[in-house]
DNA sequence: CAATACTTTTGAACGATTCTAAAATAAAAA
DNA sequence: TTTTTATTTTAGAATCGTTCAAAAGTATTG
């Protein structure tokens, strides 16, 4: 087990500059594994910890920390989109009626069986969603 | 193997009245099996095929054929929704470059090890969708 | 410090989808 | 049939999550 990073020294690891709205946010996706938040979420949370950053921000910040790989974008519901602050390979559970994502860890589910591909085609990622109600 | 239903069968059997709209619509989707339709996709084909139909009205058809059970929704991208004329338990490779998706029948891919769910809660579905790109 | 590059912000724009309410059509009743 | 009633279609407006544009602000470099 490392050492967990700050917020400051993953910015800089990704290459982004240590702006007082990135420093925030990124510490509260960061200070906990495992969160699944929605740009809205993100966004009032920021506000009632009172700190001062606009909607446009969290977007973009969202995205960034996305293409930079310190989150992974999640699509399980038509009406907003999730980011997961775990990167690993894994999967999860949707509960449809809360919208909560609960995450099953990759080496405990197997699959078997899945086709070739056409040629030229890979793989990008495997997803497997158990939808729960 | 039963004979194929007839768009009229399937309308009726679904307890929806058989309009023109809902006939023709229903024709271009259940003529061939295994389609992934979008609701902009089907709007076009339908103008193309001579068919007058409004787009709001392409919308109803697919939300209540899906509430029906004669069509699922599928979740893959953020953009758009895609509805399948195939309402059996499979999965899909989702082509990222084009945005095709592709089934993959549900008796080839096997997952183990599923963890036990929160009491309470019930299995509604299980997603395996294989991003290629 | 000055120069440059990048970031944040606001409000407007976008695009997919849903809503509204009026006109059209299908089904049921007479 | 005709009349009545229930359902459906439609155009256009509204909604809502997300992105864009351009101006103002901030970090970085030398
Ligand atoms: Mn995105
Ligand atoms: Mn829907
Ligand atoms: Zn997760
Ligand atoms: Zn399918």
């Amino acid at each position: 087990m490392l050492p967990p990073k700050s917020p400051l020294q993953i910015l800089r690891s990704a290459d982004l500059r240590p702006t007082r709205q990135r420093l925030s946010l990124a510490k509260m996706l960061f200070v906990e594994c495992d969160q699944h938040v929605t740009a809205d979420w993100l966004y009032n949370k920021a506000l009632s910890n009172g700190v001062s950053v606009s909607l446009a921000t969290v977007y973009n910040t969202l995205n960034q920390f996305t293409k930079k790989g310190l989150l992974r974008h999640i699509i399980v519901d038509s009406n907003s989109s999730y980011f997961d602050t775990n990167t690993n390979h894994h999967h999860h559970f949707f509960f449809e009626g809360t919208g909560q994502l609960k995450d099953i860890p990759s080496d405990v589910i197997k699959i078997h069986g899945i086709p070739l591909l056409p040629d030229g085609a890979t793989i990008d990622r495997i997803d497997i969603i158990i939808r729960v109600r």
